[in-house]
RNA sequence: GGGCCAUUAGCUCAGGUGGUUAGAGCGCACCCCUGAUAAGGGUGAGGUCCCUGGUUCAAGUCCAGGAUGGCCCA
């Protein structure tokens, strides 16, 4: 029995009937799966959706969606992206901007086409045209599409879903082309060719996606020495210098760079050997004396491996050795060292590297570099060709190999051949080996604009500004972009050749009309209809003698041409756009293929400004993957998993809040845990509403709205709270600091209302009769708060927002929380010296808690309303901060005695005896007492001066007062 | 292997230009209330500021090296 106070029988009447107890049908569960769709109906039956920021007047903000790509279900980085893009959207929406978001995807490519492939029976493969399998891509994509956009739907993001842009519709494949040519005719676009992955047993180059690596490969490797014709004079004269026994002329004559290579049969496309600069490389004697150069690291067991004694004779570092000749292991020419890069390193063969610009990417960025010509020795079936010289007509996966290896014996420069095991990619249909093989692709010259590009990387606004650093050493660093792809599901590269001869034909005329007839009835008239039907009819007559391209363009292409095919499109929207936002990953992709492109045609970045996320990763920073069991989806987040217990349903607007909670500048984390705690921020948030709207049930601000100064001081801190609080997230969300706004958030309704205003407000809502001024301002407070309270809320908890709009319980002009736009109070709300006084009473709150926790530990009371706080100053700021809120302060609320939540509060300048806890501490003396009197039973304060009330009840003056006058 | 980034309490985040015993909210523990009740209030315990060196009178903060994790590239 520890708070009982007096053993005089109790009486069990209530009083609870005559206090003004909340009530509102806003519940204190969000029911989610429920109540978030409704409101998602509500919106689209009202128009309260994207046609809100479509049909403001202000300025236009355009933040141009960065297109998904149409395939596989919804994951947290898809979330994170439009759920982001989405409370911006909302929050410029509400500031009045004209916002029209119109969501993308990204819908030809690879791994389309492969997927309708795989779901095609072997005979139906085999007889498929390209028309076919076109038309099931495009089936393909928007069953994709379907699915994706009701997700995106379901988390409550606005868009024109409608009408969203596809890089499958005609009106995109135009614009597509449009860039294309003008990219064309500035002379930005060339024929050349390049390496690929190419397998000569099904004669195509293949992709990345369509390769695999046995296990048990060998390959035939080797080991060649190269005879060295030039050294610098550098090299020499050190060579002297540390060798005196040996002459100049003999080193020059006797020196072989050594090489080791796995596919003998490139050696004919030999055109160098790299080095790397960074490496150590020596000089050694063998018993013959000859003289080779290899990786010093690697001298040991190259010895071993030639069964020579080598003795070095002279250090060099890599990058000494550019432009030393040697003859080639072929031909009768010769050819240099070049600087290759870091795939040159010391854990195989010699550290210098056999270099064929023809047959492999790394040799193939190297010949860029020095301008080597890119030899292809083998046609398409893998048969060596005229280039091979003498190898013509062999073929690489059967003699060539041998044939090559042989002519190296019998010239003395095979130092080994070995069967070398590793990782080399077959093709995954014939299950043979595949080549690197220069074939003739189309490619966008970086080189042509570069410094534009770089210009205007510049003019950008990257957020974070690492982003700028990230692109721009890689839009340095490019080499030449190759945009052809030899597939069948893409915007064709709409280019007609000779069929004698290599010549093309494509110019201003023929793009433009490309461009309307595929505006007119899509790409795929480029495979259905004949050339003669494709050109302009005035080159009819030469139609019969040309042929049209086969290839296809890279898909980076395609979503990079949609400042073009969207942005510029579409009235609604600006070019450039105010705001791309993807992820970190997309300074590679999409923000440089759009920057390019835009840069190319018009030599302008393609928006303002770009700000980039994280990844989300689970809660330990890891990855999410299937074998590591930590995935989470979405939409499991939402509707909840199989065991709700485990994964319950939290709904669209916590997954919302999560995107909000987190620092998305870096990395994200999301985990059960993490979502555990964001719901009960959700629910914290929710239940503070509710309780907002519950008391104000029987409040209309048409009969009791006041101005400021007419309010009580706790009223008018609160409002000046409610106005720093409001500018603080305004500040978060215009800087797209979202986590800020979580934190402010909650700290505002947990530390500001919950724990001190709407506790104090209790007895001035319940107690008080109906109209009395101490409720009503109460009231109006608390109608301020939850009305602006929506609005900042609803860009991130949208249904919410909206749900508390509607549970509003008198009339409000608008129909739609989202109608009602940004909040403004009058800075005068703000008063800086009020704050200072209440922060000090705060503080002298809290230290009186922690005296009135002492007794309610020791087991004396339990209500603090059975206390009576003594207080003797020492601090003179709290003093005086008393003496204010006494003088200045409303008597029927600014009574510090009820801020404190106890029956009696005095400052007293003696210490009374009795007390029954007393702290000391910097701003006074405290002491608590046993409150004196008797319980009123109504409002539970306890008062010396009592009557009697209902059966056998008592009552205090004020209770007694509010009974008779209200109740008889 | 290279480029870029991150690492502060169990969780999510703050911690201008180096300067007291490193902060907030949540969670947790304990207590109270039962007139916000699958709510509400109070108090309290939680930190090797990733590690190791260095600069400095002074380092979470600056420098170097390393670890772990992530993105991009090879």
């Amino acid at each position: 029995m520890k708070s009982q106070n007096n053993k005089e029988q109790k009486s069990e009447f209530s009083y609870k009937e005559t206090l003004n107890l909340l009530k509102t049908d806003f519940s204190m569960r969000a029911n989610s799966i429920v109540r978030e769709p409704e409101i998602q109906n509500f919106w689209a039956n009202n128009s309260i959706d994207f046609e809100l920021g479509s049909k403001n007047k202000g300025k236009t903000f355009t933040l141009h969606d960065g297109p998904p790509y149409a395939n596989g279900d919804l994951h947290m980085g898809h979330a994170l992206n439009k759920v982001l893009k989405d409370i911006i959207n909302k929050y410029k929406t509400l500031k009045g901007f004209r916002v029209h978001y119109v969501p993308g995807w990204d819908c030809h490519g690879l791994p389309i086409e492969l997927k309708v492939l795989q779901n095609l029976k072997s005979d139906e493969r085999r007889n498929l045209d390209i028309l076919t399998l076109r038309k099931k891509a495009t089936d393909y994509a928007y069953k994709q599409i379907n699915n994706q956009m009701e997700g995106f739907k379901r988390w409550g993001i606005w868009g024109d879903w409608n009408n969203p842009y596809l890089t499958l519709k005609k009106s995109y494949e135009s614009a597509q082309i449009g860039v294309f040519g003008k990219m064309f005719l500035n002379g930005y676009i060339y024929r050349g060719l390049k390496p690929v992955h190419w397998s000569p047993s099904s004669r195509t180059a293949l992709a990345e996606a369509e390769l695999e690596y046995p296990d048990e490969h060998y390959s035939k490797s080797i080991y060649v020495s190269l005879k060295i014709t030039k050294l610098s004079e550098e090299i020499l004269q050190k060579f002297c210098q540390e060798n005196p026994n040996y002459k100049k002329d003999f080193f020059l004559g006797n020196s072989f760079i050594t090489i080791w290579t796995t596919t003998p049969w490139t050696i004919p496309a030999n055109e160098a050997v790299a080095v790397n600069p960074k490496i150590d490389y020596v000089f050694a004697i063998d018993e013959e004396k000859r003289i080779y150069l290899f990786a010093k690291e690697l001298s040991s067991e190259i010895s071993k491996k030639f069964n020579r004694d080598l003795n070095s004779l002279l250090e060099v570092k890599g990058s000494e050795l550019e432009n030393i000749e040697y003859k080639h292991p072929i031909e009768n020419r010769n050819c240099s060292i070049v600087i290759g890069g870091d795939y040159i390193t010391t854990e195989s063969g010699t550290g210098i590297v056999h270099t064929a610009p023809g047959h492999g990417i790394d040799d193939f960025n190297v010949g860029q570099k020095y301008d080597l010509p890119t030899t292809c020795v083998v046609d398409e079936k893998g048969d060596l060709n005229q280039y091979s010289g003498q190898f013509k007509g062999s073929n690489v996966l059967k003699d060539a190999n041998d044939l090559v290896i042989d002519f190296l014996k019998e010239n003395n420069s095979l130092l080994l051949k070995e069967n070398y095991k590793h990782r080399y990619p077959y093709d995954w249909r014939t299950k043979k080996p595949t080549i690197f093989r220069a074939t003739e692709q189309w490619f966008a010259s970086v080189n042509g604009f570069r410094s534009s590009a770089l210009k205007a990387i510049e003019e950008v606004e990257w957020m974070p500004e690492t982003g700028k650093k990230r692109i721009y050493s890689m839009v340095v660093g490019r080499g030449d972009w190759c945009i052809s792809r030899q597939r069948s599901w893409g915007v064709p590269i709409p280019v007609f050749y000779k069929k004698n001869g290599n010549e093309i034909l494509l110019n201003s005329e023929i793009i433009n009309h490309i461009q309307k007839l595929f505006n007119e009835h899509g790409a795929d008239i480029w495979w259905d209809w004949d050339i003669k039907n494709l050109l302009p009819e005035k080159y009819a007559k030469e139609s019969d003698l040309l042929k049209k391209g086969t290839d296809t363009m890279d898909v980076w292409f395609d979503s990079g041409s949609s400042w073009a095919a969207v942005c510029q499109q579409r009235s609604e929207l600006k070019y450039p756009a105010d705001l791309y936002l993807e992820g970190s990953d997309q300074h590679r992709g999409w923000f440089q293929s759009s920057l390019l492109t835009s840069v190319a045609v018009n030599n302008k970045p393609p928006y303002k400004k770009v700000l980039t996320h994280g990844f989300a990763l689970d809660e330990n920073g890891r990855k999410m993957s299937k074998s590591l069991g930590n995935v989470v989806d979405p939409n499991v987040i939402i509707n909840g998993g199989n065991n709700k217990k485990n994964e319950p349903a939290y709904g669209a607007d916590v997954l919302r809040l999560w995107v909000s909670s987190v620092d998305y500048s870096v990395d994200v984390p999301i985990g059960s845990n993490i979502l555990k705690q964001l719901s009960d921020v959700y629910r914290k948030v929710r239940n503070t509403a509710r309780y907002l709207l519950g008391n104000i049930h029987d409040y209309d601000p048409n009969i009791d709205s006041f101005e400021i100064d007419q309010l009580p001081i706790l009223d008018q801190w609160m409002l000046g709270r409610l106005v720093e609080v409001t500018d603080q997230i305004t500040n978060a969300y215009e800087n797209y600091e979202f986590s800020k706004f979580f934190q402010i958030l909650q700290s505002f309704c947990v530390v500001d209302l919950s724990n001190f205003y709407l506790d104090i407000a209790k007895d001035r809502l319940y107690v008080s009769s109906k109209t009395q001024f101490r409720r009503r301002s109460c009231q109006f407070v608390m109608s301020r708060i939850v009305e602006s309270l929506a609005v900042i809320i609803s860009p991130v908890l949208c249904h919410m927002a909206e749900d508390i709009w509607q549970n509003i319980p008198y009339s409000t002009k608008e129909k739609s929380v989202f109608q009602r736009g940004w909040p403004i109070f009058p800075q005068s709300w703000k008063n800086e010296s009020l704050n200072g006084h209440i922060t000090n009473l705060r503080n002298l709150r809290v230290e009186i808690n922690k005296a009135i926790e002492g007794c309610r530990n020791k087991q004396i009371i339990g209500a603090a309303l059975e206390t009576e706080v003594n207080f003797l100053p020492v601090d003179k700021v709290v003093k005086d901060s008393l003496a204010w809120l006494e003088k200045f302060g409303n008597g029927d609320v600014d009574v510090f005695r009820d801020w404190l939540i106890v029956s009696n509060f005095q400052v007293i300048s003696d210490l009374v005896e009795d007390s029954m806890v007393i702290e000391s501490n910097e701003l006074g003396k405290i002491q608590i007492l046993k409150a004196p009197g008797q319980k009123c039973d109504r409002c539970w304060h306890y008062q010396i001066e009592t009557f009697s009330g209902i059966q056998n009840t008592k009552l205090c003056k004020r209770c007694s007062n509010i009974i008779n006058l209200e109740f008889s």
